[in-house]
DNA sequence: AATAAATGCAACCGCCCTCCG
DNA sequence: TCGGAGGGCGGTTGCATTTAT
C-alpha cells in the first residue's frame, strides 16, 4: 500500500507559476512565514497548488537574494572540486554559494559544466599527456599501496579499536583557503570538524547546522588547479581517503567516512544523535556520491582492480584539469567520457564494497588516522 | 523563412528521513 | 515502539527558447 498523496492532485495546478501566484505567496511568506507547515499553507492563502510545489517555487525562485544563471569560474571551480568530493549532493553544494540553488547548480551542471568539463572536444595531445599523467599517478598510487601494506602492520585494532576522533592522534587535513587560495593544513581537531560541518555535517554534542554565511571556507583543492605532471596528493578530501588498507582485512572506503557517526564526546559511537555526516548520509540508499568516493579510495585485498579504477579516475580528473583551467590551446578528440567517472561511481566492485563496508562501521577517526600515517604534511 | 534539433531550466515525482503523537 | 505526516532531496520530465540546417 502506498502512503496517502500530500494533497489532493485533483484539483492542484501544475505548471508554470503565474506572477499573480507568485505574489500571493511571496506576499504571505514575507509577512507571516511558512508557520513550519507548507502543505497547509496554500489553502491558507487560496493557491490551487501543492504545498510542496510552494516550498520549492520559494526556495527556487521567489526568496530573497536568489541568483540566476551567470556562473563564475570561481563557482564552476567549487562545483567541480565539491561534485568530486561528495558527488551530488546539491543541497551541500549550494549551501557553499550563497545565492544558488540546489536546483540551479544541478541543472547547471548536467547542462554546462559537465558538457564543458568532459565535452568531446579534446586535444589528442592533452589526450596523450593524460595517458602519461595516468600512468605516473598509476605508479605513485602502487608506491603508496607499498605503504599501505606497511601500515597492516600496526597493531590489531589500532584503527578500529580507537575512540571515535582520538583527540591524542595527529591529524593533518590540507586544504585551501577559499578565499586567499593558499593552501593551508589543518592540524587541530576543531578546524576539521569545521570543515566538516561546512561540508554538511552536523555534531551531536553541539547540534550546529551547516553554515552557508561562512567567508572563510576550507574547500577542497580543486584538481583542476595542479598541473597533469604535478599532481598533489592529499590535496582533496578525496585523497585524504584514498590510503586505506586496513588491519584484518577490513576494508575502509570514502562512504564509511561519510556514513559514519561521530560522537563529539568521543562516547564511542552508537549515538542516536544527530551524527556529523548526517547531511551526507540521508540518502543511504542513493548510493552515488557514497559509491563515488568509495570507488576511489578501497584498496583492500583488491590493488590491481583498484589501480585500474584509479587509472579512470586520473584521466577523468586529468580531463577536468584540461576543461577548467582553459588552458587549452587546441582540441582534438578525448579518449575520456563521462562514462569514465560513471564507471568509477558504480561499478559491481563499488557495489560489492558499499556492502561491505556497510557491515563494518568504521571510524572517522580511523580515516584521519590513516591519512596521517600515510604522511600528510 | 521554415523546420528540426539542441539546449536550458522550472517544475514535478517519488523516495527517504525526521518529527511527533 | 510504531506509524503517519510533513519536509528535504536528487532524479527526471516537459516545455519554451535558441541554434543549426
Amino acid at each position: 500500500m502506498g502512503r496517502a498523496p500530500c494533497c489532493d492532485k485533483a484539483n492542484v495546478k501544475k505548471g508554470p507559476w503565474s506572477p499573480e501566484e507568485d505574489a500571493t505567496l511571496k506576499a504571505y511568506i514575507e509577512k507571516h512565514g511558512t508557520g513550519g507547515n507548507w502543505i497547509a499553507l496554500p489553502q491558507k492563502i487560496g493557491l490551487k497548488r501543492c504545498g510542496k510545489s510552494c516550498r520549492l517555487r520559494w526556495l527556487n525562485y521567489l526568496r530573497p537574494n536568489i541568483k540566476h544563471g551567470g556562473f563564475s569560474e570561481e563557482e564552476d571551480n567549487i562545483i567541480c572540486s565539491l561534485y568530486i568530493s561528495i558527488g551530488s549532493r546539491w543541497s551541500i553544494i549550494a549551501a557553499q554559494l550563497p545565492g544558488r540553488t540546489d536546483n540551479d547548480i544541478k541543472n547547471y551542471w548536467n547542462t554546462r559544466l559537465k558538457k564543458k568539463l568532459l565535452g568531446k572536444q579534446r586535444k589528442q595531445q592533452q589526450a596523450q599527456q593524460s595517458r602519461r599523467a595516468a600512468s605516473s599517478l598509476k605508479q605513485e598510487m602502487i608506491k603508496r599501496s607499498e605503504s599501505a601494506a606497511n601500515f597492516a602492520n600496526l597493531p590489531v585494532g589500532f584503527v578500529n579499536q580507537n575512540p571515535y576522533w582520538a583527540p591524542e592522534l595527529p591529524v593533518a587535513v590540507p586544504m585551501v583557503n577559499y578565499q586567499t587560495h593558499e593552501p593551508q593544513l589543518i592540524k587541530d581537531q576543531a578546524s576539521i570538524k569545521n570543515m566538516l560541518i561546512k561540508l554538511g555535517g552536523r555534531f551531536s554534542a553541539d547540534n550546529t547546522t551547516t553554515t552557508t554565511t561562512n567567508t572563510n571556507f576550507l574547500y577542497p583543492v580543486d584538481i583542476s588547479s595542479s598541473s597533469s605532471s604535478d599532481h598533489q596528493f592529499y590535496q582533496n578530501p578525496i585523497d585524504v581517503l584514498t590510503c586505506t588498507s586496513a588491519p584484518n582485512n577490513n576494508i575502509y572506503a570514502a562512504d564509511q567516512f561519510a556514513s559514519t557517526h561521530y560522537d563529539a564526546n568521543n562516547n564511542g559511537g552508537g549515538s542516536s544523535s544527530p551524527t556529523m555526516f548526517q547531511g551526507l548520509d540521508d540518502h543511504n540508499n542513493n548510493l552515488q556520491a557514497d559509491h563515488h568516493l568509495s570507488e576511489l579510495v578501497v584498496y583492500g585485498n583488491d590493488f590491481p582492480h583498484q589501480h585500474q579504477q584509479l587509472d579512470g579516475f586520473y584521466q577523468a580528473a586529468e580531463t577536468l584539469n584540461n576543461g577548467s583551467t582553459g588552458t587549452s590551446t587546441t582540441s582534438a578528440e578525448s579518449e575520456i567520457s563521462w562514462g569514465d567517472i560513471n564507471s568509477l561511481v558504480y561499478s559491481t566492485q563499488m557495489v560489492s564494497d558499499y556492502e561491505t563496508c556497510q557491515q563494518r562501521i568504521p571510524t572517522v577517526h580511523s580515516v584521519f588516522a590513516e591519512s596521517t600515517y600515510f604522511g600528510l604534511k
